[in-house]
RNA sequence: GCCGGCUUAGCUCAGUGGUAGAGCAGCUGAUUUGUAAUCAGCAGGUCAUCAGUUCAAGUCUGAUAGCCGGCUCCA
């Protein structure tokens, strides 16, 4: 006797075992249509899972997250499965489920094209009509690497390779396309209904850019068809906000051909700048930051020293003058060492805390640019804290309330908080990573933050806290930083008189709270489509005559609204062109004056 | 940097190897208007750049640059 318990508690008995599908049709027709898959004692299996114990299962369908996950998963399969039959040379790798959707990497002789997205779509579309059965079969290591070299697919073998030999691999079937796959899938084909194919993308095999390049297919699915529309109409809408277009439209700024990754700030933009800047001076400024300024150009033998011109310097620079040479900086903390070791620093003095907004160029790979996001020179609100290893922690934890309050001043809500620790390469001492590693940790917890971890992904010389935002399409960037560094005191010999009388080697904290000013401006752009809060809007007020009778009026209560506030200018103007009342109020809509 | 795509007026886009187009924006004139586009006229171009094929290139070929989507990278 086979006793299932059901999610409302009910328990079920079968004489002998039965498969997740006989459950689900045992409850009713209508759940044995729907199943995708069960969930038993919380792992996902397929509908022709045999129970053959008491368990706890629930059946799952297309409205559990767990089941989108699924049909995303087999629409990948399907993808695949309609790749290969019109094009049967195409090699398969991988295509694994994302955001929204799935995608899958092929290798193919010629590139793909969009006349051939449309036709794989098509084909994917037929084959699901068809409602082929999935199904699944088990396999020693070595007989799948044989079988799948067999086919002549050799991405697949050698992935099959990479798993341990004792270990047995599971193949799933639908038709004549047989993959590779841990599982589960929906149980047939015909359970895929809403998804379509997004674009083609190139990426690398494993990853690695060393590696040759395959052919990626995005795509997206959904349970209904009516998120399906919804998704499609989202990306429609994100589109409109994208911050180059707007950046263009409302005339904020732009990026010319003369100077690629570089932004030229239009009257507008820079009068947003000015607001987000002197914001972030006056945080400065409440919270013990001393603001400071260095030089952009700096010598050679500074970034000898740092390690820059050695393992950095394709990503600099370079100038020359009467025989020195010297580059534009990338980052701002060497001047802050330079400016800290004037003076001899006491432990009194510490933490001692710089502000700067510095502006840094580094010569980021063509390819990267993007926008005001990702650019060759920009601002950071960049400051450094000189403390002890005792001091990580408190200082950690008010920069993490800090920054929350700041976010949330610019409108921010969703700030995604990532712990990146200890890389294989890395300098100082066990015990340093573990203390820098828990004040991070804790200073989020300390302020209530969820936060994911990824390891390895450390600087050399230290782990960081990474806070990112999303764009309009849900892009990840990151803003804010904290950094633990062991190293550039070293480096740069910066040191401090401690109570005994004896030299110490600070830690320095690298943290920036808005990141880079044009990034964070990107995000706000796209955040806000356009339509800033009043206090960030470059005209915050207009006053539009009807008729010239009026034109005086005007002028006269614009004087008088610009001196309303006691320490700041409104930024009023007047209109008072020779057109109608709507056609005025149009422009002024269209360009996102607040109201 | 890598893979693919794109580049025609300020913007959004048409344009079969045979005289360079539209709408909006701009300028000029008329209109003095009551809460999201008044009407008319004018002007606007090295079709990204360079080279090639051709009697003839915006259109075909190649290279370069920039941009777009990914990948990689991101001290």
């Amino acid at each position: 006797m086979i006793q299932i318990t059901l999610p409302d508690g009910s328990v079920r008995e079968f004489s002998q075992p039965v498969t997740v599908a006989d459950v689900a049709a045992s409850i009713g027709a209508g759940l044995a249509k729907a199943a995708l898959a069960g969930k038993m004692d919380g792992k996902v299996v397929d509908t022709s899972y045999l129970i053959d114990s008491n368990r706890a299962l629930s059946i799952i369908t297309a409205k559990d997250t767990d089941g989108l996950e699924l049909i995303r998963h087999s629409c990948a399969h399907l993808l695949a499965y309609a790749v290969k039959e019109l094009f049967p040379d195409a090699q398969v790798t991988i295509g694994p489920v994302i955001e929204h959707g799935f995608f899958y990497d092929f290798s193919y002789k010629r590139p793909f094209t969009m006349e051939d997205l449309a036709a794989i779509e098509k084909k994917m579309t037929e084959l699901a009509g068809r409602d082929e059965g999935v199904t699944r079969r088990v396999l020693p290591r070595d007989e799948a690497v044989a079988y799948f070299k067999g086919l002549g697919e050799h991405y697949k073998a050698e992935i099959i390779a990479s798993i341990p030999a004792n270990e047995d691999v599971s193949l799933y079937r639908e038709g004549k396309f047989e993959d590779l796959c841990r599982g589960p899938h929906v149980p047939s084909t015909g359970k895929l209904k809403f998804f379509k194919l997004m674009k083609l993308a190139g990426a690398y095999w494993r990853g690695d850019h060393r590696n040759e390049m395959l052919q990626r297919i995005y795509g997206t699915a959904w349970a209904t068809k009516d998120e399906l529309q919804q998704h499609l109409t989202m990306l429609e809408e994100a589109e409109k906000r994208d911050h180059r277009k707007l950046g263009r439209e409302l005339d904020l700024f732009h990026i010319d051909d003369h100077a690629p990754g570089l932004v030229f700030w239009h009257p507008k933009g820079w009068t947003l700048w000015q607001g987000v800047e002197q914001y972030m001076r006056q945080v400065y400024r409440d919270n013990g930051y001393l603001e400071v300024k260095g030089p952009q150009i700096i010598d050679k033998s500074l970034w000898e020293k740092t390690g820059h011109w050695e393992k950095y310097r394709e990503n600099m620079f370079t100038t020359e003058s009467e025989k020195r040479e010297y580059a534009l900086k990338p980052m701002n903390c060497p001047g802050h060492i330079l400016i800290f070791k004037q003076g001899i620093k006491s432990y009194r003095d510490l933490p001692l805390r710089f502000g700067e907004f510095g502006q840094c160029h580094r010569n980021e790979p063509s390819g990267g640019l993007h926008g005001i996001m990702r650019v060759r020179g920009f601002t950071q609100d960049d400051g450094h804290i000189f403390c002890t290893e005792d001091q990580i922690l408190q200082e950690c934890a008010n920069y993490t309330a800090l920054l929350q309050k700041v976010y949330a001043d610019f409108g921010f809500k969703n700030i995604i908080y990532k712990i990146a620790t200890r890389p294989d390469k890395r300098i100082g001492s066990e015990e340093s990573w573990d203390k820098a590693e828990h004040a991070l940790m804790e200073s989020l917890r300390l302020s209530g933050c969820e936060f994911e971890i990824t390891p390895g992904e450390g600087a050399f010389y230290g782990p960081k806290i990474e806070y990112t935002l999303k764009d309009a399409l849900g892009r990840q960037w990151q803003c804010g930083t904290m950094q633990v560094d062991f190293f550039m005191t070293e480096r740069l010999d910066a040191e401090y008189v401690g109570e005994d009388g004896a030299r110490y080697r600070p830690v320095m904290l690298h943290r920036a709270i808005v990141g880079s000013l044009e990034r964070f401006i990107g995000i706000l752009i796209e955040e806000s489509a356009g339509a800033l809060p009043t206090w960030l809007a470059p005209v915050q007020l207009a006053v539009l005559n009807i008729t010239d009778a009026q034109a005086d009026y005007c002028r006269e209560i614009v004087e008088k609204l610009k001196k309303v506030l006691p320490n700041q200018e409104l930024r009023a103007v007047t209109d008072l062109r020779n057109e109608k009342i709507t056609y005025k109020i149009r422009e002024h809509s269209m360009q996102k004056l607040p109201y």
